[in-house]
DNA sequence: CCATGATGTAACCACATCTGTTACACCACT
DNA sequence: AGTGGTGTAACAGATGTGGTTACATCATGG
């Protein structure tokens, strides 16, 4: 199979909490969140919450409703991420348990599994070297370098919304 | 979904030739194979189709028919062996492509893909540190130190093939 | 104190993938 | 030719994923 898209989902909304309270935007709505990802509401709202069990991010009730990022976006990684959003390995052991009378099998679930262990410790340091705050940064050099007024439009929808309101 | 176990099924398979091949019994079978992973000969037989395809494993048919190693298990990494039984990345990308009318959807593909890239790197490097003879290894030394009639049952058990035969 | 707008969550669907299984063609040695 | 095992297609059950609808819940504004 191919991985899920779970850590693409979440890290593109956080870094969208995190783009609109920068802009003084105030939180952010599942709606708006879910357009930008072309998705549905529902699916930001379930790894958001995810992401709210794990401290990552807040939500709000009431006016104005919505998530707000709950540190600031380079306190958190793409570790963090990854761990509040999925909680699997991976890579799995055997379905079945194999035979205790081979040598082999007897005893190479116990050496995979530390094997597994030392892969799971290299992806989470990798993940954990970059940071939502780098990945939003590089994300608005990149659009601005081909696409400048994106940002720009973001900012004047932001205005034009704080102002109808 | 949690992590498949093709990379665990696979190492198990050839460690199992390997300490074959190394007693001196001679190519290996899917179906003694399978008995010792406990799960169906046809599975055992589809991941040592992909590993031949990469060139870890050879299959002889005829008499004797079974499957040997192509080289020597300590030039065997587990790195080779995921990307023999296993193509698919650890972390997918959107599903349905983000709006492009957004700062943050326009580029964050291109962004995170790259630190996709530099984790996959970093499980290469883990699994490339790790050869089958090292796994079978300390497979082995496991077993021994609570169960040293396994291997010694193994050894009689391939003997006693020999003498049928 | 009600109306509003958004969160929180359950329930369900379509789809893909994984593992296991049966079946059978093919092949090389005896 | 017979035998034993590989190679592979085809299918089934279980499970995970993403999308969708529906609705209860909650905090604020009026």
């Amino acid at each position: 199979m191919s991985g899920n898209s779970r850590l693409t989902i979440a890290t593109h909304a956080l870094a969208w909490i995190a783009l609109k309270g920068q802009l003084g935007g105030g939180p952010a709505v599942s709606d708006e969140i879910a357009h930008s990802i072309q998705t549905n509401p529902v699916v930001v709202r379930r790894l958001l919450g995810a992401a709210q069990a794990a401290g990552l991010v807040e939500s709000h009730r009431g006016t104005p409703a919505g998530w707000t990022l709950k540190r600031p976006a380079d306190q958190i990684t793409m570790r963090d991420i990854r761990h509040a959003v999925d909680h699997d390995e991976l890579f799995a052991l055997h379905k079945s348990t194999p035979s205790s009378d081979c040598p082999v099998g007897y005893s190479v679930g116990s050496v995979l599994s530390e094997t597994y262990e030392a892969v799971e410790r290299a992806v989470d340091d990798a993940l954990g070297a970059v940071t939502l705050a780098q990945t939003l940064q590089t994300t608005l050099d990149r659009s601005n370098a081909t696409k400048p007024e994106l940002l720009q439009n973001f900012a004047d929808s932001l205005d034009a919304g704080k102002r109808s309101r």
